[in-house]
DNA sequence: CATTAGGGAGCG
DNA sequence: CGCTCCCTA
């Protein structure tokens, strides 16, 4: 099968958290509505609106009083507390109401979020086929086409029409699949709704990233398709930073390195080019999608890996006693617990692993694990408990804690499971020997499993490749380009998973050393605030990317000069920055907000 | 004083 | 592996 002949639908529910609100409140359907936290503070936070209240500009995010100001009528759902803290049970609960739909119909199914699913209906769509159904524009009432916008039913009608009759006439583009998928997931979406009671809206392509980008063309209660000759005049408008996974800080990078606001900008961009600032894989993975190509499957993934509980403490309501956060170690071990019993029993699966994660008023998060033996309240409670103890300065007789605690959670993960399937117990044969240690072994294998995973070439180049030294963030780049000559070559472009720029050393060497003069080092002109003028095309860099911004320059002169010695600049692999400025930033918020 | 989740990659 | 950082709902 051809990667780029698959048919991938995303479907996401509509204000989710309020349509499981409004399903047990019938009385408030059509009516501004949204869900919030801990009320006690003005009217506690959105974290779903619908869109009756959206059009009064009411936004997630926003105070409950704040929306009450924008819209008298609206009215706010809250969620459940329980020990004093939220329980969002409800909507998983729900969740796995439309997950059964969904799995009950499709084979692929995997669970992106709490409200969303990627399906990879490739294979129904050629069963389908063999049905030589004559579709019209009435299997198709809630969908639309990523390269138009109709402003009326019959405008949309129109063009729909002309489109269904052009590819079920002549398939040139490769459309009639989309087609077909589309019709499945107008069957499935009006399935959801008459099973589960909720609307949801949905985007059809030719992979995930298109799929997950058009669902939100048309909502609520629409469906969108996103053909490959879409591509190029949609990205010319689509703003870097929402195409998922450039939402942060590789999308600053994106937009800072290259000077584009647009993704389709990076059209001119060669491989290279991108990979020089990028780092190779994510480099690839742009250079792909931008010509419409991007091969992470969907996986089969259905159940959740991790099952976790945290709580903040912010400013007053900080924990200073050992009594308090016994207490609440106990209160976030009950959630946990209680939700790992029902997994255990449904899922025929145990945690192995307990992570304890906290924020004190230093502003460190720490993160600590310990095995899990034994599934108990007790258990969870007193080992997060001794864990957190090892950060109190205070005496160990005193019911002090300093420094004071703004964030617990509780995790549990590595699931192992139960039952000895015969392809389980073929793969635990391979490593046997240690078994009883909850040792990590068995885990992995576990992953994987239910994981693609199917090919996994670069590992090796990239051990190859990993930067032993630890670079000054001084203008280094050129230098480690050309230690790297000598290295061995090739590199199979096949690596496809976008993510992370992360320098943890780097960052921390900045938290920890500097102030400014380390910043201002790394420029070699004027400076202007952050920015300064590159001396080759004039433009304001910021400064942290100057050093990318030099090889930009410095890749384009190999390109102009039309030879390839790609592996010269394939190999070189960036050593990632971090936009310094920003983590100190946060460092001081939150510092100066908790 | 946005909060409470969850998934994943890279580093040592 | 454990841990940190990043990205997303
Ligand atoms: N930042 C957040 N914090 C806590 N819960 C969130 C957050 N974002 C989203 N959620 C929850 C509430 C949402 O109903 C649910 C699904 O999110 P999402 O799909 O992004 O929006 P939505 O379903 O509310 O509206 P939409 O119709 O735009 O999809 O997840
Ligand atoms: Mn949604
Ligand atoms: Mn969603």
């Amino acid at each position: 099968m051809n990667i780029d002949h698959r048919v991938i639908a995303l479907i996401d529910m509509d204000c989710f958290y309020v349509q499981v609100e409004q399903r047990l409140q019938p009385e408030f359907l059509g009516k501004p509505c949204g869900v919030s936290q801990y009320y006690t503070w003005k009217g506690g936070g959105l974290i779903a609106v619908n869109y009756e209240a959206r059009d009064f500009g009411v936004k997630r995010g926003m105070r409950g009083e704040q929306a009450k100001e924008l819209c008298p009528d609206f009215h706010i759902f809250h969620v459940q507390e329980v020990n004093g803290k939220a329980n969002l049970n409800r909507y998983r609960d729900a969740s796995a109401d439309v997950f059964r739909v969904l799995n009950a119909n499709f084979k692929l199914v995997e669970k992106a979020s709490i409200d969303e699913a990627y399906i990879d209906l490739t294979e129904d769509v050629q069963k389908l086929k063999d049905k030589k159904l004559q579709l019209t524009i009435n299997d198709f009432s809630t969908t639309h086409l990523a390269g138009f916008t109709t402003k009326t039913e019959d405008e949309r009608i129109e063009i729909l029409n002309k489109w269904l009759n052009d590819c079920q006439l002549d398939d040139e583009k490769r459309n009639y699949d989309l087609l077909l998928g589309a019709y499945l997931i107008e069957q499935i979406r009006k399935k959801i709704k008459d099973q589960t009671g909720f609307f949801c809206s949905a985007g059809i392509a030719r992979n995930k990233i298109l799929a997950k980008l058009c669902c939100g063309f048309n909502k609520p209660k629409k469906q969108t398709i996103f053909t490959q000759s879409d591509i190029d005049h949609i990205f010319d408008k689509t703003p870097v930073q929402k195409i998922q996974g450039l939402g942060g800080k590789a999308g600053e990078r994106v937009v800072e390195l290259f000077q584009v606001e647009y993704i389709g900008q990076l059209r001119k961009y060669s491989l290279d080019m991108l990979q020089t600032s990028m780092g190779e894989k994510d480099g690839c993975w742009l250079f792909n999608l931008i010509r419409g190509i991007e091969t992470t499957p969907v996986s089969n993934r259905n159940l959740y890996k991790s099952i976790s509980a945290s709580k903040n403490f912010p400013g007053k309501t900080c924990l200073d006693t050992i009594d308090k956060i016994r207490t609440w170690c106990y209160n976030l071990a009950e959630d946990v617990f209680n939700r790992l019993e029902k997994d255990r029993a449904e899922n025929k699966r145990r945690a192995k692993l307990l992570t304890v994660i906290c924020t004190l008023a230093t502003n460190e998060t720490i993160t600590r694990s310990c095995p899990i033996n034994e599934y108990s309240i007790d258990r969870f409670a007193n080992d997060t408990l001794r864990i957190l103890k090892q950060y109190n300065k205070n005496s160990l007789t005193s019911n002090i804690y300093t420094p004071v605690i703004h964030h617990i959670g509780i995790s549990a993960g590595k699931f192992l499971d139960n039952i000895n399937t015969k392809s389980i117990a073929d793969l635990f044969s391979k490593q046997t020997t240690k078994i009883e240690t909850i040792t990590s072994t068995e885990n992995i294998i576990n992953c994987q499993e239910e994981e693609e995973e199917e090919e996994d070439n670069n590992t090796e180049e990239n051990i190859l490749e990993k930067p032993t030294t630890t670079t000054l963030p001084i203008q280094g780049d050129f230098f480690r380009k050309f230690q790297k000559f000598d290295e061995q070559t090739k590199i199979q472009l096949k690596s496809e998973n976008k993510t992370t720029t992360s320098s943890s050393s780097i960052t921390s060497f900045f938290s920890r050393y500097t102030s400014n003069e380390n910043i201002l080092n790394c420029s070699p002109n004027k400076i202007d605030d952050h920015y300064i003028t590159c001396s080759k095309c004039h433009k304001s860099i910021l400064i942290w990317n100057m050093p990318e911004h030099e090889d930009f320059h410095y890749a384009h002169e190999l390109q102009i000069e039309e030879n390839k010695t790609n592996s010269i600049i394939k190999s070189s692999k960036t050593i990632k920055r971090k936009n310094t400025n920003q983590t100190l930033d946060s460092f001081i918020n939150k510092k100066s907000k908790m």
